[in-house]
DNA sequence: CAGCATCCTACATGATACTG
DNA sequence: CAGTATCATGTAGGATGCTG
């Protein structure tokens, strides 16, 4: 199919920036959503214990990042008011259904981590040849 | 299996924001490496066309993110030394297989974006009830 | 305990001008 | 055409101190 200009209709689409993938990516793209989403994947965990789990995320990182990631629907946060006060969080069911995509990114990243280790390597040197 | 301080060996592992997931994650994570690679799957382009491809992406970092693209073996750069000189953008293998994985993505986005917009709006309803 | 408020810095991105 | 170089800026993120 094409327009009247003979143009391909694909060409008529232009890559931007708005489109929904980007806006995952936003989310996950951050430094602390995937570590989060992951470490509460083995099961529910209080604030601190997140803090503990996830190796050097500030307090005010960790606090804005799951508000974020409540406000998508994607973390449940539930308040038990003892004292002191208890705060649970649990991935919802579509936090855990990310596990598949996240899943996949990992196996990639795993698969190619040496290639794109080796393919940095030889850049470097190539350009370092002065 | 444990460690002598008595620490399962899972817990001994924190989760950590250097992890191979987080550097592809860096990568992919900027604004423009996913539209590039969306632009380049349908077959190479020149600099210029990208430019004109991706939606409002400057030409300093369709630059910055072509070389870095370039630098993990995801793109390949070629230059053909005519006048004026013509630079064309291919992906590579390693670039073609990072569809997967990124389609894996777009299709969680696309099935998800009802229920996280409808999850903000509620949780911003929420929060604005003062 | 689980945060919020404030300040501060580094870096990512953009705008603009210039070049082989 | 395909960049490089420079300057400007918004914001992500960290450090610190305080609170219900």
């Amino acid at each position: 199919m094409v327009t009247p200009e003979g143009e391909p209709v694909l060409r008529g689409t232009p890559y931007r920036a708005d489109c929904p993938t980007r806006r995952i990516l936003d989310r996950i793209g951050d430094r602390w959503t995937v570590l989060i989403v992951g470490a509460l994947w083995d099961g529910p965990a209080r604030f601190s214990e997140l803090g503990r789990r996830i190796e050097g995320v500030s307090q005010k990182m960790l606090t804005q990042t799951l508000r974020g990631l409540e406000r998508d629907g994607i973390v449940r946060r539930t308040v038990y008011p003892e004292v002191p006060v208890r705060v649970e969080y649990t991935l919802t069911e579509a936090g855990r259904t990310l596990r598949e995509p996240l899943r996949a990114l990992e196996e990639w990243s795993i698969a190619h981590l040496g290639d794109v280790s080796a393919s940095q390597e030889a850049y470097d040197r190539g350009s370092a040849s002065s």
